[in-house]
DNA sequence: CAGTGGTCTAGACCACCCT
DNA sequence: GGGTGGTCTAGACCACTGG
């Protein structure tokens, strides 16, 4: 038997969860059920789609992490409009410098340094305790993009990949230095001038205005365990955002 | 030995399947199950717990849905390293001006212009086709923070609301005016230095940062159904972002 | 109270993967 | 073939909501 026979009788067969879940879809966008209305109860579904309460409620559970609808104890399954406003952002070097192949990255500089007055309040140390800083220059085909400065509080005897420094997504780094599993982090963007250093190592003019992003992250009981600061060339760096793919 | 632990589970307050996902989540956290590792299979799991097979998918769904593992069919499943580099970012005036409760909207402009060359191609019209201008000034304790500008194609016949076209966010707007249920948007954030007009608007010294926000929203076929760009001063306007919550 | 969703069972059969 | 997850049943009982 071929395999297009094979493909085209599975898409005939979909799960009977699935085809309820497309049907109450289609309904919705088709504005038959508009948002804040109750939708059959699921004994109801159950019957007029001769299905099970469990299959009838998976079609729904699958439809609610779509954000088509809302199920609540007691009362019924509503429509929702779907939230437009969220946008998921990914960072890390390779995608921050677009799908280009030519990035590359310079270890600047690598130094247990004392915390400055700045640096102590980001990770919540004593001004003067000892942390990582970690300098990198990003470049995007030979040419400087933007200038990274990391922090992070100094842990004895644990050891940083000379790979995982130049190339890890920040909150990788701090998960793997701090021995954590799972990290959270806050971000904030936000538009300047370039400092006459930054402007220097970027090898851009004076007084040219730069993108910069400011990464804190946390652990999980939340004390801050990461600081960083990336400065980008206004006229080299753009920073992507696409509506929840879900 | 199972049907004791069984029953004392069965009358504790969390059901079952959140307790087991709540056990595989420590175990995972604590690096006894390490990221690429196969799990227990579902039937281990049941037997191990003492529940059906439902309910120990259940919990690995859950877990799942937070990004701890992958269910693979015909393999297994298996733990994952949770993704620490996506943010969730949301968009909207009175998200993007703070939490501060004295935020104005001031409505500059609202037109039917023919489209400009720049957005006819984001739109994906002819070049000087109708299209709506809005363009709007946003204000935080009476001084000015940002100049918006949007575009959307002219449809004859669908009227826009006054309230909504000041206070709607951009998504929403489209949305609204397409009658369309569904909208995908993408953004682009990039640092640069004001416009002459634009630093008139917004009260800026000439030559000062301004962040830049380019949203283009598409109807779910990929059509573009909307455009615009909000320029911020960069002294008074960061963007915060956050790691994904679930 | 009746109606709703939430949890759960003890199986069944299917689709898939590897050997 | 033997192991895995995926789907599904026909009920049961519980928790919650609102009149």
């Amino acid at each position: 038997m071929g395999a297009e026979v094979l493909m085209e009788e599975r898409s005939s067969f979909l799960p009977a969860y699935y085809r309820l879940a497309e049907d109450l879809r289609a309904r919705i966008e088709s504005g038959e059920l508009k948002p804040g209305s109750m939708l059959p109860s699921v004994a109801q579904l159950a019957a007029r789609y001769g299905v099970s309460t469990m299959t009838v409620r998976q079609g729904l559970a699958l439809l609610a992490k779509r954000g088509y609808l809302k199920t609540v104890q007691g009362k019924g399954s509503f429509v929702t409009a779907p939230r437009r406003d969220l946008l998921a952002l990914r960072l890390g070097d390779s995608f921050l410098l677009g799908e280009s192949k030519d990035v590359q990255v310079k270890l600047l500089e690598l130094r247990v340094v004392p915390a400055s007055p700045e640096v102590a309040e980001k990770l919540g140390v004593e001004e003067g305790a000892k942390v990582i800083a970690i300098r990198r220059l990003l470049l995007r085909e030979g040419v400087p993009v933007a200038l990274d400065l990391r922090f992070l509080p100094y842990l004895k005897g644990v050891p940083l990949l000379e790979k995982e420094l130049a190339y890890a997504a920040f909150p990788d780094l701090v998960a793997q230095h701090a021995e954590l599993f799972c990290v959270k982090s806050t971000l904030e963007v936000s538009a300047r001038l370039l400092a006459k250093e930054e402007a220097e190592a970027l090898a851009a003019p004076a007084g040219s205005p730069g993108l910069c992003l400011e990464q804190t992250i946390f652990a999980p009981d939340g004390r801050p365990v990461g600081w960083s600061r990336m400065v980008c060339r206004g006229d080299r760096f753009t920073l992507k955002a696409v509506s929840h793919p879900f």
